[in-house]
DNA sequence: TGCGTTTATTTGTCTATACATATTATAGCC
DNA sequence: GGCTATAATATGTATAGACAAATAAACGCA
């Protein structure tokens, strides 16, 4: 048999060079959800190797959750980001709907405003750059259920300056329209200050799930939140099931 | 090129079975983590296939990080089990003792028992069994840190009664030698009773953060856990990468 | 038009072979 | 003993060729 001579190819591996690729092209959003990935064949012939190589990377893709495959129609990346089974960042609106209840909303504030040295930390950028501030509480039945204290990178997400945020929960708007790759939570509990104790409807010094969030895309910080419930009003919940 | 009989296997595709059968050792615990898996050659020889397929299985177990392979010495169980990016389960005493600070345990109280009913609620079991409940504090620098408030499932895990928990806690112990498959959080705040805040030495009312968290092992329970903390000392982190 | 049948295409799995690469074990040397 | 060069071995990557299974699309018929 005949060896090519594209064989001991230089740089990394051939297998993890096209997996790259890929990768990228559904992760920047080139490649969006229901986009059809080229066929084996076409990548076969993009790539000059063999079918064998280009069958491995779309199937450890599909493991991964970033593609589907169907037979005689092909493969697609896949709607439902990553996010699969972790921590999920919950659309509150939504919760609070599933289980029956009314759900109410209302902005308490929201500026445009050039990052202040406060707002970098948070949201972990050098440079200046533009942010919206934004604070506001979510209610279940009436009663108050968080408050949810809000940054979001202009230059990450433009379109949040074209958002009525008003009716619409930064939340709700976030997790329908941004994707992300990266997250952080941080959780910890405290006693609730006259401020806060005032905004959510409870006593002063009652036990507050204090959850502050970030995440990222690809590296560039997209948004950080700090969301105070009461502690008697909520639980959070995470469970993993790994293959499910 | 002759073709084997073997080809057409009926049922399930080989691949498959393969790795279900080294998935089923390594979860039941039969191949212990730091144990080796069988060779390439020698897989080869026990299911008859070539040598693609088993390294197909061993690779995709790789990624999934069951098992973790070094050249020229072979496949070896990772101990790390599943939990790479979720909520991970922490091991209290690792954690302070990485933070550089002196770490103290104290059970007190611990008893073998009959599941009383609302033993069996908590670990969500339906017939008679035996329990091990206990309760122990962990500090750091002498600072009381957690309650810890556990049942474990002794036909779950039978070794758990030859364990002298008065120097280890239960809860090193299990993330070392017990391996899971489905993890659920619940996490909550709440004020500080009279008789924790006498436990954890801080003002009754202070605010905490309550972890309860129960776990599986391919559908059977295996413990539940209550874990209180200080609101001001402990901070929860749950980080997200996807493809690391 | 509507429904069942055939066909074509794509992915899924498997084999046999080849060579690359990392690393452990061994043999040899000072 | 301790160091280094060498050989042995297991995994890593890649190829070409086969056949299986699923199914979308084209076809044919009533």
């Amino acid at each position: 048999m005949r060896l090519e001579a594209k064989r001991g190819v230089p740089g990394a591996a051939l297998y993890q060079r096209i997996r790259n690729d890929l990768e990228t092209k559904i992760m920047s959003g080139a490649w969006p959800p229901g986009h059809r990935v080229p066929f084996e064949h076409e990548l076969m012939e993009t790539y000059s190797c063999s079918r064998m190589t280009v069958n491995k990377v779309l199937s450890t893709l599909a493991d991964a959750g970033l593609v589907v495959r169907r037979r005689r129609a092909g493969s697609f990346v896949s709607r439902p980001r990553v996010q699969s089974a972790i921590l999920q960042i919950p659309d509150l609106k939504a919760e609070i709907e599933k289980r029956g209840e009314r759900y109410g909303y209302r902005l308490l504030d929201l500026q445009k405003r050039n990052a202040t040295a406060q707002d970098r930390i948070r949201l972990g950028i050098g440079g200046r750059a533009t942010v919206l501030a934004l604070r506001c509480r979510h209610e279940a039945e009436e009663q108050p259920f968080a408050i949810e204290d809000r940054l979001i990178s202009v230059q990450a997400v433009p379109d949040v300056l074209k958002q009525d945020f008003s009716i619409t929960p930064p939340n709700t708007w976030l997790v329908g329209h941004v994707p992300w790759t990266e997250a952080e939570h941080r959780i910890t509990a405290c006693n609730a200050d006259n401020d806060v104790a005032a905004e959510l409807g409870i006593e002063p010094g009652a036990a507050c799930l204090v959850i502050e969030r970030q995440t990222w895309r690809n590296g560039e910080p997209i948004t950080a939140v700090r969301l105070i419930h009461p502690g008697r009003l909520y639980d959070l919940i995470a469970r993993f099931t790994p293959t499910a």
